[in-house]
DNA sequence: ATTAATATATGATAAAGATCATATTTAACA
DNA sequence: TGTTAAATATGATCTTTATCATATATTAAT
């Protein structure tokens, strides 16, 4: 029996967390497996060993991102449902996230293959349902807003982010960001 | 001299109009050069005749739509301010925007090729400019709206579009829209 | 009708890339 | 230390596709 017991789950991590990054970065289409294998110091035979296709991947990275995200680790109980929204809100619209590594699904492959494959935009919905929930969640704890409220202030946000990618200019990037962060803080009771 | 003055004009438009409504379809990958052209009942030879690349075409297609788009044709001057950005509020959060042809560059290719190509991202600012600049000026003639505002505005409205296109349930586009549009129409001194 | 420029179609090329088949390496365990 | 199942690497295949080169078709003007 070779390999410790976890190394392969170790080497399917990696994998999952390379592809998420380079699948956020380039789309769909313009990562190869050879590129994403490499970028794990591994050659592409040994993907297939974990995963049956690209296709198959893609969802599974957006799934995994969901695990272990930030959204999922935003959730700390000594915070405040008021706090526990400003801080969600101060990381989402950072320029950090616009720039960084392991961004949202939802703002960073809002119209790659999730229009297409029918996985990959479940993968999506599940991720776009769990931050409009644990929002609405944290709202109801000190503010009026229904949850009408709370899908026009996600659409903001996704929205802000997806253009701010498309921007080649940084001080208009943080001017879109710092003008969502005012109306959404406005929107929860001025936060 | 062969055909009419205007034929390879028009052929050009045809072309330009076809590659629009694919690409916001299927994404600038999603699209091949044979496709393309059989929609437009010529065949993959011609098409360099009117385009040196795929990519190129591509960036055209956005400055074509931005040229005689709804946006361009929805400034009539009977209209007031407040009329016109109703009219407009309400195409663009429509249930025929989201699953019709030819829909806004903005929201239905945020996060396609245009993160990875210049030239489109050029195009793709343009038009982003011209929207918040026309939301802007007709703004000005009856609200307190400042430009951040805007922006936010412009910002909920391309997400909840782009949002929307991931969705299989047409319940959660329409709730989603009407969101946004009651939202808008308040920010907006209640249209 | 003939011509000639232009548009379109057809066939070819060549590269990229996903996936598979097969070989090689790894390291726990006897 | 040798075995062996599991993981990884290598080589090959096969498809897809953009693009080019060449042939054909079109039609305004003669």
């Amino acid at each position: 029996m070779p390999y410790t017991k976890e190394h392969k789950q170790q080497t399917r991590d990696k994998i999952l967390r390379s592809a998420y990054d380079l699948f956020t970065a380039n789309g769909f289409d313009g990562v190869t497996v050879n590129q994403l294998m490499h970028s794990c110091k591994l050659t592409r035979g040994a993907f297939y060993a974990h995963f049956s296709s690209k296709a198959e991947l893609y969802s599974e990275a957006i799934k995994y991102w969901a695990s272990s995200s930030k959204l999922a680790g935003l959730k700390p109980d000594q915070l405040s449902g008021q706090q526990w929204l400003a801080k969600l809100l101060d990381g989402y619209l950072s320029i950090e996230h616009v720039n960084g590594t392991t961004p949202c699904p939802l703002a960073f492959l809002a119209t790659d293959i999730v229009t297409r494959d029918v996985t990959a935009r479940l993968a999506y919905a599940n991720v776009y349902q769990g931050m409009n929930q644990a929002i609405m969640s944290f709202c109801n704890s000190y503010t009026k807003c229904d949850s009408k409220q709370i899908l026009a202030l996600t659409a903001m946000i996704i929205g802000a982010v997806a253009i701010a990618r498309t921007m080649d200019d940084e001080q208009s990037i943080v001017s879109l960001l710092e003008a969502c962060r005012k109306e959404a803080g406005l929107k929860l009771g001025g936060i």
